[in-house]
DNA sequence: TTAGAAAACGAAAGCGTTTTCGTCTCTATT
DNA sequence: AATAGAGACGAAAACGCTTTCGTTTTCTAA
């Protein structure tokens, strides 16, 4: 059907062999000779075979991405598609192609692994925050070069943001505007992300030396907004209420403002609250929120770099990169 | 390095052939055999090669995915995003897996197309709401089979949302509470989405026997945030200032809205705002946004089996089809 | 003019599959 | 006992490319 190799040589009268060497640009070969073939591949519209190309060479050009859908969220969460987003860019640059599998061959449920050897990837980008995935620790765990975003793990690349300077730098901005009585509304905890900035509240809240109850912690769920809400619930029956709330995601930041509307009480005046991920809405809620920042550009393009540098070898051992986040400031605190 | 079908043959001391028989479930291999191959292919680990298999079979499992960044939004939009998502469950089970690619190979810039062609794709999905694009129209004009979605096209499968209806019925709903001076934000003409709904409104309006001045029709710019603040601006300052305003966009009904309130003015006692698309924060903002919502679902469900069945041959002709909206009420427009 | 070096080119093997068609061995039928 | 047919299996070609290594041609210098 499509034109060949063999084509081509046949109408320009050279060998299969000369006309792959122009492909490639071998030095071995006449101008006028590379002229007529390429001026012939041109006019015969031919494009040379990626499968036959990748069967000899070994080399496919193509990136495996996994991201984690058991949330139900996947690519609907802005956080892993702005994240793409910028590895796709660079990634491109080197003329690798971004492939999504589904975990099945045919009819028979296959691994990731399984499926990515099938595929042929030269690599694999995780996008995944969730702990003990049966399937993704294969992937990890196999000679395939690999980079994975937003997770932590001792056998591959890693690359997330710095859970713990956000922490801190919105634990010490509240405490800047006179705020002791402080909660955390907890993300889920079989989730990195979760573990991580509720760790990072504990510690830097000891470091801070201030007190924390128990009762301040309350988990707000798989990051919804229905879950920061039933949380903030809590928080607002308690005897001693706090006046400022860290909560590890903005949905659940803006479920706790509506537990807190719905209470009669108002934010910041009464409750500050703070959010994190600065999702695209976070400007246009009433009040502004102020949230902490990850730097998604950054985390996307250097996993990129992770990546195409493992793949050429250039990675003597395992790179671990933690991004420093920022804190934006909104409407949503108040001096207390 | 990689164990082939020879290893398997060599192991179980069958040819390739009867190896590569139970592998595709031919029926003329001895149940025997079958096991005894199986079982080596299961210890040593095996799994083909989907290169040399595709280089004979011609057949790829791969679906390409165009979508466009030139609004430098793209994977992030969330309209795209989650249309993504259900097309890519529902392909998932046929056993196609997704390839983003970028539009050059190796060093020089290419066509979507002969990138396509060289990747083997079995078939192609667009998601752009762009018009003109050369790049785009070689591919809807190929022979590769594709679905387009969220544009019109006579020379391919399209799938989009129903413009005319969800325009109609915003504005019925605005008219049954009352106004008669409503005003269009509009999105960018060079936009399907856009031109549709501009459209629309000018045939509802009509059709429903109201007039509308010229100037109650302002353009949005790239349904940003942005564009549609500056578009209500316009609005204020006319003499006779519209009751209502429907947006071709949730992001424009925002600017607006803050447009409003910057003016001093309330939404919806003194205007009232109705958006599109139903994007996640629409819920969370003040007020909650009335505004069309598309079946992104159904979109993106229905676009992956259009394709499936251009691919297998099913389609006797091009597929139009137009998924119908739905208004959701909220709290941004009220009785006049 | 000629030997040797450099430049151009091609033969052939190999990559890992699928698939057609032929061969061989049984079993069942007459 | 002979034979037709079914059941199992394998040889070999084909898919479209890359790459090694050998061969031929052309050029350079003595």
């Amino acid at each position: 059907m499509a034109v060949t190799i063999y084509d081509i040589a046949k109408a320009t009268g050279f060998s299969i062999t000369t006309v792959s060497k122009v492909l490639n640009n071998y030095p071995d070969v006449g101008k006028k000779t590379r002229e007529k073939i390429l001026k012939t591949v041109d006019e015969m519209g031919y494009y040379p075979s990626s499968y036959a190309r990748t069967l000899t060479t070994k080399k496919s050009y193509t990136l495996g991405v996994i991201y984690m859908e058991s949330l139900g969220i996947g690519l609907k969460h802005s956080f892993f598609s702005a994240i793409i987003q910028s590895f796709k860019q660079v990634v491109e640059l080197e003329g690798y192609d971004l492939l999504f599998i589904a975990n099945k061959i045919g009819d028979e449920k296959k691994s990731y692994l399984d499926h990515f050897k099938y595929r042929g990837v030269d690599g694999v980008v995780v996008f995944s925050s969730e702990n003990d995935d049966d399937e993704l620790e294969k992937v990890i765990e196999s000679d395939l070069p690999s980079v994975i975003v937003d997770l932590d793990s001792a056998n591959t690349n890693v690359i997330y943001s710095d859970n713990y300077q956000g922490t801190e730098m919105a634990l010490k901005y509240l405490m800047a505007l006179g705020h002791k009585k402080i909660a955390h509304i907890a993300g889920h905890q079989n989730t990195f992300s979760g573990i991580e900035r509720m760790k990072g509240f504990l510690k830097a809240t000891k470091q801070l030396g201030i007190q924390i109850p128990p009762s301040y912690i309350v988990n707000g769920g798989f990051f919804s907004v229905e879950g920061g809400k039933e949380a903030m619930q809590q928080l607002l029956v308690l005897s001693e209420r706090p006046t400022a709330v860290f909560a590890s995601s903005d949905t659940m930041a803006l479920g706790a403002m509506e537990a807190i509307k719905e209470a009669g009480l108002r934010v910041p005046e009464d409750i500050s609250i703070i959010g994190y991920d600065n999702v695209e809405w976070s400007d246009y809620i009433t009040p502004k929120l102020t949230t902490v920042k990850q730097n998604v550009d950054k985390i996307g393009a250097d996993a990129a770099k992770i990546l195409l540098n493992s793949i050429n070898g250039k990675n003597a051992s395992y790179i671990k990169e933690v991004v420093p986040v920022s804190l934006i400031k909104r409407d949503s605190c108040s001096e207390l």
